[in-house]
RNA sequence: GGGGAUAUAGCUCAGUUUGGUAGAGCGAUAGGUUCGCAAUCUAUAGGUCAGGGGUUCGACUCCCCUUAUCUCCA
């Protein structure tokens, strides 16, 4: 108690010692701040600007959007808020601010090629942003944006020029009376640049971009209205700083536009170029975000870094490692299709440009740490999982490593047959791109070196018939979730009760028919969507005659939505409009509870028995199985899989309750609840506990008990990819299901064996064992007797025209003949030929083996077999020195061969 | 989502050209040489030729499908 208390009393004196500090702190960057801020301080100094005008801070998502399959990457801060725009927000947000990591790698403006050969252009990057749901708007938007910039950030107004839609009076009135900037700094510009869409149909509208002169202010009179060298233009004196987009409008499909009824602001700021300005760097490179990073890539290179292009390793590099390590840490793997790839390519490309760099091994996980150092503060995720990202970086670099080395022989191998000077085909580079992942620049180096060419148009003839034909496919395959067809009876989102209910009486707030397929959204809903891992619920909706049964229920855009096929009456808008009874299927929901409580027992005995590296990375939860990914990079031992299985079930026969607690994420975080990366939560989030053992954020179904379980087997352990392991296992009635078939084989085993149950397996042995030996006796045995039938066979010769006819009809297994002829083929003379019939029962066999010297002389027994078959109504064919024909009508053999020797004869006579 | 490639002994791979007996090296086991080890020699075991279907008298081999892995494109 006393110590307590003094570590209270000392916890005081540690909050003032911290809070003068901070004091201090405060107080120095107010004398700095017109000198330099760190890149963190101008990330803080946004978020604090914000929220001093009321703006809620909202952590960054996952730059891997797990819940939006169109989407590779997090590619704009809006992503996250994308539901809102579309009308559904649960959590009633008004102002929030963020700094949003985003990965961008195709599109028009981002060509990964681009990437560290300029200054400005990245893979991955953060965008700052402020938002309005319904809230703000134009004004407070824009006064607040020139006030950040010129007031707390101090930047020179004479720099600072304004964009605005054509047609957007307001805008351009509002950026007048809050700048005072000359009229003709507020330029005018058309859609294209100022009209922002989110896609061909969706939220729309006009948007005011800022843009900041980097350049000589004494020509800037002269350049800042031109097209190309002034604002907007092509050039990289003018450059674009923030959009401030105001949504206002949603397109139809026919191309129309109609008002929405919340007015929306969006805006963007990229995070390194602002910090290269307020850093007064001309290089996004040069700033505090990159330079630790380029140093560390120098230092362990030895290669210095230089601006210009000699450079351009350093920061391919620097930029690629930023966009792989954020991606591996939000949970996506570099695999060979989907964002997976991408990432491949990303963290490839880097490797190419570290080899430059002199590096012949895996060389980008070494730089991990240095960005957990630099960026682990604003982004601790990056912190926390250093070791399983280089981990999973180092083996990515050797498989490439081993690609290239493949690719090297196979290159070696085609040009060894061209002369020098010549071209190597660009079928033959695609070939090696393609096939082998060989990259083609390297297929130049290599050509280079040996005074070949390449012939670059064949190879990129070949590269855009592969895209050609990659696009028509998609084209074919496009789904559409589009937002129209519903029949809408009224608006607002589904009450979720499932937690507490298993049916609930409601009512259709809208739905609509495809395909005979009905998808339909209630008021209220006791069916639990698909989401982290757990399947979405089956069951059964009915009303006065109507019943449809739900054969999956699936979340899109945070909407719960049914989906299901009428079983009884018709669904159109009448009957559809009145009260449904909505059940879930009641045994499948137990079987998935207990599935889903049983992988949260399973993830914390593996952490127990593995280590602390285990971390889930994907689960799949439905009635029958359960599937749990997980890291550990090597297979587990058998004991290891005992070990685990043991802890489950001792844990399920401890009868541990599981409870439910809702909480905010820092609290629950705080608490030691394990939470997945990558997977959005919402504020409040719900922690599920079993016992002392198990404590997970978890928004999924469960047992009440941990004995519900019954029990859990371990089916299966297996690889993934790289660093991840699977395991997959069956509780409950599955479990003894499982037993029971298994028990099943092993008494049929029993039975069969004479024997009891631990005897099985050594009588097994012995009765494998001792069929082996048989068997091999019998094949030597066979052997035998097929030598000697064939050296009686060859003892009688007949003379046909000087040369020795063996001609026998015999009576054996197939297998046994196949053998006879083996053995004569070795022993036949030059100037013998044999022909063999053999009667097998149902079928037949003829076959002739030929001797090298008759060969010669135009007797082929290809064509002898031909001619035998055609009088057994059978077929056949096979070499010059032997061949084989087969008959159903094994009966005729022996007139057939009756005809052999008139046939020799005849060939060689 | 589409294209290409690969899958043969525990491992690394031949064999597929032109359908007709399943191979090598390493490793394993046993034995020899050696005081012993390394080394080396000899012998032996080890294969549903990824799975399924088809063509054929006959398929590791040709065709189709599936699965897994690699790879390029989207």
């Amino acid at each position: 108690m006393c110590d307590i208390r003094r570590l209270e009393r000392g916890g005081d004196f540690l909050r003032s010692i911290v809070f003068f500090l901070t004091f201090v702190r405060f107080y120095l960057k107010r004398c700095f701040m017109s000198e330099k801020m760190s890149s963190a301080q101008i990330r803080e100094s946004f978020i604090k600007f914000f929220e001093s005008k009321g703006h809620t801070f909202v952590r960054s998502a996952p730059v891997v959007p797990h819940d939006d399959p169109t989407l590779m990457f997090t590619n704009a801060g809006m992503n996250q808020f994308k539901a809102i725009f579309l009308g559904d927000n649960p959590k009633g947000l008004k102002r929030v601010c963020n700094s949003q990591k985003c990965i961008r790698v195709s599109g028009k403006h981002n060509d990964l090629d681009v990437v560290g050969r300029d200054n400005y252009h990245h893979t991955f990057f953060e965008m700052l942003g402020n938002w309005s749901f319904g809230d703000y708007y134009k004004k407070e938007a824009i006064s607040w944006a020139w006030e950040l910039l010129t007031e707390v950030w101090k930047l020179d107004r004479n720099r600072l020029f304004a964009t605005v839609y054509e047609d957007d009076e307001d805008a351009w009135k509002i950026w007048k009376d809050v700048s005072g900037l000359p009229d003709d700094r507020i330029m005018r510009f058309n859609a294209k640049s100022n009209f922002w869409e989110m896609g061909d149909t969706g939220p729309c509208g006009p948007c005011s971009e800022i843009h900041y002169d980097r350049g000589d202010i004494a020509t800037q009179a002269e350049t800042f209205a031109d097209p190309i060298k002034g604002v907007n233009g092509e050039n990289d004196r003018y450059i674009e700083i923030w959009n401030n987009v105001f949504m206002q409008y949603e397109r139809l499909s026919d191309g129309s536009l109609i008002p929405l009824k919340a007015k929306n602001v969006d805006t963007g700021m990229g995070f390194e170029r602002i910090c290269s300005i307020l850093q007064g760097k001309k290089s996004n490179y040069d700033t505090d975000v990159f330079s630790p990073i380029i140093q560390k890539i120098a230092e362990l290179s030895k290669v210095p870094y230089s601006e210009g292009k000699e450079g351009t390793p350093h920061r391919v590099i620097a930029d690629h490692l930023r966009a792989v390590s954020f991606a591996i840490a939000d949970g996506a793997l570099p695999s060979n299709d989907g964002r997976g790839y991408v990432l491949r390519r990303i963290l490839r490309r880097a490797s190419r440009f570290a080899r430059l760099l002199g590096q012949k091994e895996a060389f980008i996980c070494k730089l991990v740490q240095v960005l957990a150092d630099t960026m682990g503060d604003a982004f601790p995720e990056i912190r926390e999982r250093k070791d399983f990202v280089t981990e999973v970086i180092r083996s990515e670099e050797d498989r490439f490593i081993r690609t290239l080395d493949a690719g090297l022989e196979r290159f070696e191998a085609f040009a060894a047959g061209l002369s020098k000077g010549s071209q190597v085909p660009g079928d033959k580079v695609f070939l090696l791109y393609d096939t082998y992942g060989f990259p083609p620049d390297l297929t130049g180096i290599l050509a280079e070196e040996k005074g070949l060419v390449i012939d670059e148009k064949g190879f990129e003839k070949c590269m855009e018939e592969q895209k050609t034909r990659a696009r028509a496919a998609m084209k074919q395959g496009i789904n559409t979730m589009g937002t129209e067809g519903w029949t809408e009876y009224a608006v607002g989102s589904t009450k979720f009760v499932g937690y507490d209910f298993e049916s609930a009486s409601t009512k259709v707030l809208r739905f609509r028919e495809d395909k005979g397929i009905l998808s339909i959204v209630l008021e209220t809903t006791p069916f639990y969507a698909e989401m982290g891992g757990e399947v979405g619920e089956k069951g059964t909706l009915v009303a006065n005659d109507l019943e449809i049964a739900v054969f999956d229920t699936i979340k899109a855009n945070d909407t719960v939505v049914h989906r299901g096929k009428v079983v009884k009456g018709k669904a159109d808008k009448e009957s559809m409009s009145c009260t449904f009874f909505a059940e879930v299927d009641k045994s499948l929901r137990k079987d998935t509870r207990r599935n889903h409580s049983a992988t949260h027992l399973l993830q914390a005995a593996l952490r127990t028995v593995l280590g602390k590296h285990v971390t889930q990375q994907g689960s799949h939860v439905d009635p029958e199985i359960l599937r749990f990914d997980f890291s550990h990079f090597q297979a587990m031992t058998t004991e290891e899989i005992q070990k685990v299985e043991d802890l489950v079930n001792e844990k399920i026969r401890e009868m541990l309750p599981v409870t439910t607690d809702v909480m905010d994420l820092e609290t629950a975080k705080a608490s030691g609840a394990m939470a997945l990366f990558g997977e959005k939560y919402g504020d409040s989030v719900r922690v599920v506990k079993m016992g002392d053992f198990s404590r997970e954020l978890c928004g999924g179904l469960h047992a009440s008990n941990s004995g519900e379980i019954g029990m859990l087997k371990i089916v299966s352990e297996s690889s993934v990819s790289a660093g991840v392991r699977r395991i997959e296992a069956v509780t409950g009635r599955a479990a003894l299901a499982l037993f029971r078939s298994e028990d099943e084989i092993l008494c049929a085993l029993r039975d069969k064996m004479r024997c009891k149950n631990d005897a099985v397996l050594s009588r097994f042995e012995a009765s494998l064992e001792a069929a082996r030996k048989l068997e091999k006796e019998l094949a030597e045995a066979k052997l035998k007797l097929a030598e000697g039938a064939a050296e009686s066979i060859l003892k009688n010769p007949e003379n046909v025209s000087g040369a020795n006819l063996f001609v026998t009809g015999l009576k054996l297994a197939d297998a046994d003949f196949k053998n006879l002829l083996d053995g004569i083929a070795q022993k036949i003379a030059a100037n013998a030929v044999a022909v063999l019939g053999n009667d097998a029962g149902a079928a037949g066999c003829i076959a002739v083996i030929v001797g090298k010297e008759l060969q010669g002389k135009g007797l082929k027994a290809g064509d002898m077999v031909k001619e035998l078959a055609l009088l057994v109504n059978g077929k056949g064919g096979g070499r010059p020195d032997r061949a084989q024909a087969g008959t159903r009508e094994p009966q005729k053999i022996a007139a057939a061969l009756a005809k052999a020797k008139e046939m020799v004869g005849a060939k060689l006579g």
